[in-house]
Parts: structure tokens; sequence; C-alpha cells
DNA sequence: AGCATGATATTCT
DNA sequence: GAATATCATGCTG
């Protein structure tokens, strides 16, 4: 039985980018592989401001094919391949035609853990080294990795059935601000504390 | 523990 | 042809 008013619905991620970014944290992202979900908690995102960040693929107001997605309504996913390997998932925010959105870096497992840990491992979690119990789902590529995200997701409509977005437990949740990871080419774009995780969890990709 | 390196392919110049 | 919003591995001490 479905509990739709759990579902982000478009208002959410309709705001302001860093609002958005601070706001993922706890909530939980689900992805519907065949019937069988897999979930987790956000615990670590980061802004990217389009037009004036040097870090964003769209500053400028660039616009090319992989672009697409970023240029579309709010509430899209924006996935795309780096360093020949590697997939990271972005939630597009602000209105239509506005090139912004937040990656999502660090998720501690919900559900569907036994499936993550065979995406990444290739065995059941209780076979895990401590060492990969630990690099589940901690950084961008390691969680699109245990969560199936890829290509074929790029552009989906988290306001779907398939790759969604619920509200996470009521809790405090106490926020660190800090500078975004791998962008040290963004000139002043890379001081700017647009990085957001929550204190003390394991699955932060970096402190 | 922390650092250096290599893997790998799509995207854009 | 170069760069890349990363990760795993293999050193070092």
């Amino acid at each position: 039985m479905e509990v739709a008013s759990l579902k982000l619905g478009r208002e959410f991620y309709s705001r302001d980018t860093i609002t958005v970014a601070k706001e993922l944290l706890g909530k939980i992202l689900v992805h519907d592989v065949d019937g069988q979900l897999i979930k987790g908690k956000i615990v670590e995102t980061e802004a990217y401001l389009g037009l004036i960040d040097k870090a964003a693929h769209s500053y400028g107001g660039k616009k090319t094919k992989r672009l697409e997605a970023m240029y579309s309504i709010p509430g899209t996913s924006y996935i795309f391949f780096i360093y020949g390997m590697y997939y990271c998932f972005n939630v597009v925010t602000r209105e239509t035609g506005i090139p912004e959105a937040v990656l999502v870096r660090g998720i501690e497992p919900v559900e569907g853990i036994d499936k993550m840990s065979n995406n990444r491992f290739g065995k059941n979690y209780e076979d895990l080294t401590n060492y990969q119990k630990k690099n589940l789902t901690n950084g961008p590529g390691k969680l699109s990795i245990a969560f199936n995200l890829d290509k074929s997701l790029d552009k989906e409509d988290l306001c779907g059935n398939r790759l969604y977005i619920s509200e996470g437990e009521e809790e405090k949740i106490d926020i660190v601000e800090t500078t975004r990871i791998g962008i040290d080419y963004a000139e002043e774009a890379k001081d700017w504390k647009l990085r957001f995780y929550i204190k003390n969890n394991a699955f932060v990709s970096k402190k």
C-alpha cells in the first residue's frame, strides 16, 4: 500500500538550491528495481549553482546534450558519467530552465542492503569485510553502484514511481557546512561552503 | 594512518 | 587530444 503523502513533491525541489541541499539531509532515496526496493538515508549533499558557479557543469549557462536534465523541470534526476567509470546522482532544483542541482554524496543504507552489497561486492552484507561495510555507500560513485543508478535513469522524474525521495524520520539533524570535493580548478568557487552533511554520520564520504 | 598512482570512457575543445 | 563533481590498490613509515 502506497503512502503517497510521504513522497516529496514538485514544490520541494522548486526552491532555492542551498535550501534543498540542506533539507535533503535525512530524507530517504528510494529506487524501485522491478518491485524490489532499495532505500537509504541521504547524509551528504553538495549544491551546484549553475550560472555563477565555476564548479558546476552548467557554469555560465553552458548547454550541451549531457546537461539537458539540468535545464528540465525541478525534481528531475541528473546522472552523469565521470572518470570513465562512475556515475554521480543529482537532483535538479529551482524553476525550469535554471541549471542548478544538488549532488548526493553519501547515503546510509535503510532497506535492500543485501541488494546493495551484491551490486557493490557480489556478496551478501553479512559476508562483507568491515572495510567493505564501511565503504558501501559513502561516496557519489559508490552509492550509484549500490543503488543501480546509471545513464538510463538520467532525466528520470523524481515525482514518479521508479526513483523518488521520501520524508525521513522526525529527527533533529546537526548539519555541518563546508567546502566541496574534487573541484580545485574552480577558482573562487572552490572555497564556497556548499557541502552539507549530518554531523557524526559514518556514511559521509569525507570529514 | 595517509599519499601516489592507475583505471577507464564519455564529453567537449 | 585533454579533462574529468571518483575509487581501489599498493605503497610508505
